[in-house]
DNA sequence: GTCTATAACCTGATAGAC
DNA sequence: GTCTATCAGGTTATAGAC
């Protein structure tokens, strides 16, 4: 009886929290409200305030996962001194394209809340020791001395994640499918690496 | 008399606008308060009201006005028959990191803006004519007939735009400081147009 | 834990005097 | 054109019954 109420509990939680990660991350945090999560989580308005305290809450939780999604979870193939330089390429354009073919909206959400209130993720973002040190970095550096690796980190991140910010752009005037999207990342998960080799030299 | 007054109407009408601009850009719709813009310009809320009929309105005025700034205004460069692509290339990389140097906040303000509301915007974006016809794709085509030239110019967008999202995620960690951001954009001006020619193998 | 009812506040917009 | 006052509706959050 009490595994199954904690079981229901918990069910409700996450449930409440998967909404209000798919609400947020769609409309943002300040034209999201609280009444549209609970209503489509099925949950009463002020349960959900007797779970979590406030909406700042709520969003906070969501947030730090989708952080953590974003940057957090290449960190070890980074970090990776058994592979060269090129397979870190192919193995980063193969993560970040099925993650964000999952997920198309998490990237524009997540720099684009970091950008209205940086203070408050400044401490969640994990760029200074796991990736300004990593080997990664490194052997960026050593393809390219001429050039600063940070700046290259950047471009391939751009390479990877820019189509999905112009991909309501190039839908409106209908040039590009859904399905003709896909390809193309599909496509351009391949080349993505190959192109990278391109600019380094390598 | 008459155009003083004139005179005097415009320039409120004007100086609202100017802080419209720069709540929108900075905050984003559902976050920027009507109230906030008429304190800031110096002006009555009823007042604003009077001159524009509602925030969407306004609101209308500034993405207008800032998808116009963003797309339209390289679109001379692409349909110039008379420059090569390399020139082309170099172009559009001085052309887009002067804009964006005196206005960071526009391209994600922009893309976040259409995302969120693709349908509203649609017909004010000119995508499909005068960039999908332009010199520059068929040029894009020769260089490289293997891939398709949209890719090639999503993948140069990112190369220019795309350090801008991240700013504040590196400004955060103090890893870059505003003055070694700038300084990189400079050094990038130069860079990209250099990378993109490596990607297409010319 | 769950609900109803409501407080407390904020926001966009307008009526009406000057 | 400009202002004060205010409305109507929406939003977060909580008190209190069950």
């Amino acid at each position: 009886m009490k595994d199954k109420k904690e079981k229901e509990s918990l069910s409700t939680i996450e449930k409440i929290k998967s909404v209000a990660r798919t609400e947020f991350i769609t409309n943002g945090y300040s034209a999201t409200r609280t009444r549209d999560i609970a209503e489509k989580a099925g949950v009463n308005l002020a349960l959900m305030n007797y779970h979590f305290r406030s909406k700042d809450n709520l969003f906070d939780l969501v947030m730090q996962e989708s952080i953590e999604k974003l940057f957090s979870f290449i960190i070890p193939t980074l970090q990776d001194s058994t592979t060269s330089l090129e397979e870190k390429l192919f193995s980063l354009s193969d993560q970040y394209i099925n993650l964000i073919l999952e997920e198309p909206n998490l990237p524009i959400f997540v720099l684009n809340e970091i950008q209205h209130n940086p203070a408050r993720f400044a401490n969640q973002i994990r760029f200074n020791t796991e990736i300004m040190g990593s080997c990664y970095l490194v052997q960026l550096k050593e393809a390219d001395p001429e050039n600063d690796p940070v700046q290259h980190l950047i471009t391939y991140l751009g390479i990877l994640l820019f189509p999905f910010f112009m991909r309501p752009v190039l839908a409106a005037n209908g040039n590009v499918s859904e399905d003709g999207f896909v390809a193309a990342m599909l496509k351009r998960k391949q080349m993505a690496p190959v192109w990278m080799k391109a600019i380094l030299g390598i």
